[in-house]
DNA sequence: CCGCGCATTGACTTTTACGTCAAGGTCAAT
DNA sequence: ATTGACCTTGACGTAAAAGTCAATGCGCGG
């Protein structure tokens, strides 16, 4: 039935504000349909702002994310603009996995903070 | 040897500039000791650089990057302060786990735009 | 002694990603 | 017809994390 959302919803769904999809617009990585001058949201942007979201978590810019969303969409044509894109997504992959690394060390290191806490919790537990 | 570091010795070493040394000692994030006026960086202070940058590429703030560096120079000592800063461990270490899931995803569809190159690549060798 | 390179502080500027008004249009229900 | 919910555009404000600029100091090779 293909379901339009108005912007609202969008924003109750994911917990954004208006703003913030109007400024995703002006960006040009979402294009809902309008009724008048009201914004009504494809199936397919309400994916785009997912992914948008996600590209956020990991802290991608929104040129970034732009770019990642038009690689997506239409693929260049060109030979050298292909090679070139291929490029970039060999850089932003190792990127993400030094990024992956980043992280699973640092959850060891939570990791041991909490054992510390719970030493301590355990001395004076017992002190007491 | 304990080897002492001039700012500039570390922003090579980093890729950084000096203002952002400074704006970390500022922030009290590093403590370098001083001959005069000039700051001399402890290989202590050199790791803690080093997670300073770690937790900036996954995204961290400052203020985050600090509360951990705090929580694991010196835990807290009472009994409620370190039941609060498990459940803090254990939001920030949810949060890291999605984002890992979030960039495994992301890598994912790198994946697929190379491949969806390499297709468009190839039909164009062919036909040429 | 002069200039060079490296160091300092302090103040002002910039960028990104929105937040926050202001001022008003539209429509359904009361 | 007024209220209230929801929508719009446009302009201005803001916080974080530095960048940039100005003015200055210190030690050293030539």
């Amino acid at each position: 039935m293909d379901k339009l959302y108005t912007i609202t919803e969008l924003t109750r769904e994911f917990g954004i504000s208006t703003r913030t999809l109007r400024f995703y617009e002006d960006e040009g990585l979402v294009n809902p349909e309008r009724r008048g001058r009201t914004r009504l949201f494809r199936p397919s942007d309400r994916r785009i702002i997912q992914n948008i979201l996600r590209g956020r978590r990991i802290g991608f810019s929104i040129a970034e994310i732009r770019e990642i969303i038009l690689a997506y969409k239409d693929p260049p044509g060109e030979s050298g603009q292909l090679t070139l894109m291929m490029k970039r997504v060999s850089e932003k992959r190792d990127e993400l996995k030094q990024k992956r690394k980043d992280i699973e060390d640092t959850i060891t290191e939570l990791d041991l903070i909490e054992e510390q806490c719970l030493t301590r919790l355990a001395e004076i537990g017992v002190g007491t």
